[in-house]
DNA sequence: CTCGATATGAGACTGCGTTTCAATACGAGT
DNA sequence: ACTCGTATTGAAACGCAGTCTCATATCGAG
């Protein structure tokens, strides 16, 4: 059982058969060397071949695993993007919307304090390359539909009426606030805690 | 003076040469063109080549004019950002920044109402073709850089501060509300005005 | 009219992504 | 262990976007 993209989806039932966990590990070690090489070349400069020649895999079984180049940056958005929703669906039932998103954003917020270095490196990329901010924003959108029936339930909104923009505006409101944190702790070298500039941008309406 | 796009910028002075004008006219022309064939057969399934055979340009010409082909679609959005920036530096000094901002895309409210049946059309093609979703994201980055100093300005944050993600959350938000408006009133096949899930949009606030 | 700057067309080139096809590896049932 | 249907793979050709070079016009100022 696969997504559209191949990635492995959820605990639900099957024992892993041989062949699926050759294609996992196939892929992250495409992504390790994909990485590495960006991160050398950047990614404009490395070309698909490149990467597939220093896999040992062919040009067209690389874009059978990862539809594009960028989604070999990618891919791993898909997994964060479910765990915020999960979060989110566990946050306590009374609290407002726009706080539980806050704090379902704390996984995001611990994966970077776990690697902060890594993930300076990663978010530097990624706002330094057009093709993937681009790329980037569509990864978003996703989580946005992940996270949008939530906040419906929340507000107590009908989640077919799309005659009221609200639970899709708080999401795509917190989102981009995560991503104007992003980039600020970006610009000052992670020097001021994510969390904090996070507080900060999402504060900004409540003020 | 022409932009890094060789759009015609604002009224500064020089009597527009013949040249400019030759200029202009065939970009309208092209975007005419490539308006009327990407809805005709949608914009993946019209070729670069057949847009320059109509146009009688050369593909070279055409990628002068247009750096890329979404930019055929988008280059319009580069003025209308513009367009609000101004009207958002002539709102009252003392109204609130978020007010503020929403009375500042009344300008596209009533580029919409000008011509809804164009406008739903436009919007349907842009949400229906991922590409130029990507890149209409890109363009509404320029379109925040061009807000953000105006915003950081009526909040007292020195603009050189990214410390401070307060200016940039709040219009990042802002003009997430709107695209969430957008695509509410597309939905809706204009059936609610746009005017109205903008309120709301930007309303689920201050609630 | 002349000269420098600029726009143009033609054509080759790179790189991403898709498609076709034949060969191979899996895995369930016997 | 054998076999047959199903996935996966590599090779190679293809389509299209976007870049580059170069020779040729065309404009604009003096």
């Amino acid at each position: 059982m696969t997504d559209s993209r191949g990635t492995s989806v959820g605990p639900a039932g099957k024992p892993p058969s041989l062949r699926e966990r050759m294609r996992a590990t196939v892929r992250t070690e495409v992504v390790a060397v994909a990485l590495r090489l960006f991160t050398e070349q950047g990614f404009d400069h490395t070309t698909v071949d490149q990467i597939a020649a220093e896999t040992g895999l062919s040009r067209a079984s690389l874009f059978r695993h990862f539809g594009t180049k960028e989604d070999i940056v990618l891919v791993g958005l898909e997994d964060s993007g479910r765990q915020i929703a999960q979060e989110l669906r566990a946050r306590p039932e009374d609290e407002r919307p726009w706080k539980a998103l806050r704090r379902a954003f704390d996984v995001l917020v611990r994966m970077n304090e776990a690697d902060p270095e890594g993930a300076l490196r990663y978010l530097r990329m990624l706002q330094e390359t057009p093709s993937l901010r681009a790329r980037h924003f569509e990864k978003q959108l996703s989580w946005q539909e992940m996270l949008v029936p939530e906040v419906a339930r929340r507000l107590s909104v009908d989640p077919g009426r799309h005659e009221d923009p609200r639970p899709g505006a708080l999401v795509a409101a917190a989102l981009a606030c995560l991503d104007m944190a992003a980039t600020s702790w970006v610009a000052c070298e992670g020097g001021v805690p994510l969390a904090v500039l996070l507080d900060r941008a999402m504060g900004a309406f409540t003020e």
